[in-house]
DNA sequence: AATGGACCCTCCCACGGCGGGAGGGTCCAC
DNA sequence: GTGGACCCTCCCGCCGTGGGAGGGTCCATT
């Protein structure tokens, strides 16, 4: 049927040509056969040489690209296989993940440098105290990885929102669970003015224990909170103590008082009253 | 020696226990002690069950401190076992790994943006030309992976130098490999004003021999060129056409002259002349 | 002393997207 | 016919976990 030396006359490349030509490695063009991203236009069945078509070269320029850009494979796939509402859709997906990762890769990097260039870890300086009993009036939220920033800024203005006409004793405060992983069930609050208060609207009742208390203050963004929640976990665990949820955080001098170098944040954490002492 | 239950009286925790306490998991902890990060206190040898201590909080929290940070285990313990001067110094090569990681995604966005929002990979008009001969004066480059812009702008300037005074005809050009892999070797010349010029100090030579090309324009920021060089191989590809190195961009409208957006680049790639021709 | 449930153990597999290399066949030009 | 460039398949390794199987331990309650 077939002259071998078809191969040739209908210009097809061998897998080392048209790797060069479309900037993918051999290694590369295998896998995406292997896993039906691109397969050859013809396979030799005899000596399984894999043989592309000049035509292919435009997927697989696009595949090189979306690589280049970081797109999942299966996701490329599903780009070259679907017409064009769709493939926008997948774009800008795509594009929002990369958006993501900047942001976080901004705050990562806060921190950073602020750990290089602080000299390390130290800095912190802790203090054991006693909170007393506090009533606040809060507004609920649950932020998902990511979205911590966002939900807190919301939760703020709702707060404020619901507060208005209502006298409070500044500072605001935020509540958090121990456990920093996603899914957090988070809080922000305000401690009334008079003694018996009464709750305003749209607003829940969160009374915080009083006891001791392990204690730091945060200066600058709330990018580098972590960094001062670390020096606070570490001095509690060193002392053998065991803290007690929601962590507390008071915002002393925060946004729109100062530059964000002077944010200023208590971090609290109260722990088990010790009985049966010894060291 | 010990009673068993002073695993309990000197403060030990189960795995578990301390997961919890260092936002990390149980699999990371068994993970950390595998491979030497972060061995536990102690460990029972009938049960082999894990026991730490509170001192080890400090350390398990700085582990889930870099981890956060992405910083990679080897990287978490040299930084762990080594002292100051040293300590930050590995802190800043992160910095710098992720200050990179930053640029090169906003690059990605920008691509990304465009090939959402622009509908695709359309868009470029293709066009086949022929090129004459022409003598460039160079400076020439290599460039790593993503340092290419920076280079360029070198190059640029010391042409620019060099040029000072000799009279030449815009615009300037830029020459790449067709392989656009790392450690590429890359050009940046103008044409002399004079047919038989001198070669102004510090320049060499090159001559882009004249003949068929394939060529296209690009509208917009450098960084969005990748989209025009796949449209325009795409092209080379599908006529079944055999691009020469090294490609050629000619800069019509650049840096200092209008808005990013309205940076125009001229894209030719040279081809083989056809010879035998049916199609 | 038994039970049950929460906890712990080790070992293996999987992910993504390749690169490296072993061991062996094929192509093609000289 | 011969050598060297090219191609094939298969397997391992990376990195840092998560998931799960299969089985032991701990401890509080009955």
């Amino acid at each position: 049927m077939r002259d071998p030396d078809d191969v040739l006359r209908d210009g097809l490349l061998t897998i080392g040509r048209f790797a060069r030509l479309c900037r993918l490695s051999v290694k590369q063009l295998r896998h995406y056969d292997d896993t039906g991203l691109l397969p050859p236009a013809r396979v030799d069945p005899a000596t399984g040489y894999r043989y592309y078509a000049p035509g292919q070269a435009r997927d697989a320029l696009t595949v090189a690209l979306l690589r280049e850009l970081d797109v999942p494979l299966p996701v490329i796939a599903a780009t070259l296989a679907s017409a064009e509402p769709e493939r926008a859709r997948l774009l800008r997906a795509e594009r929002d993940r990369v958006a993501e990762r900047i942001t976080r890769d901004r705050a990562r990097l806060e921190l950073l440098e602020r750990l290089a260039d602080g000299g390390g870890l130290p800095g912190y300086e802790i203090t054991l105290g006693r909170e007393p009993r506090r009533r606040l009036a809060v507004v609920r939220a649950v932020a998902g990885p990511g979205e911590l920033a966002e939900r807190i800024d919301g939760s703020v203005g709702r707060l404020l929102a619901a507060l208005d006409g209502t006298p409070w004793r500044p500072p605001l405060w935020g509540l958090f669970p121990l456990d920093l992983a996603d899914g957090m069930r988070i809080a922000v609050g305000a401690q009334s003015a008079e003694e018996a208060d009464a709750l305003p609207d749209g607003l829940e009742r969160e009374v915080l224990p009083g006891g001791p208390t392990v204690e730091t203050v945060h200066h600058g963004p709330y990018t580098q909170l972590p960094l001062a929640y670390h020096a606070l976990m570490a001095a509690v665990h060193e002392r053998g103590l065991r803290p007690l949820a929601p962590v507390r955080e008071a915002y002393l001098v925060g946004p729109g008082e100062a530059p964000a170098e002077e944010w200023t944040t208590r971090l609290v954490v109260r722990v088990e009253e010790r009985t049966e002492e010894t060291a």
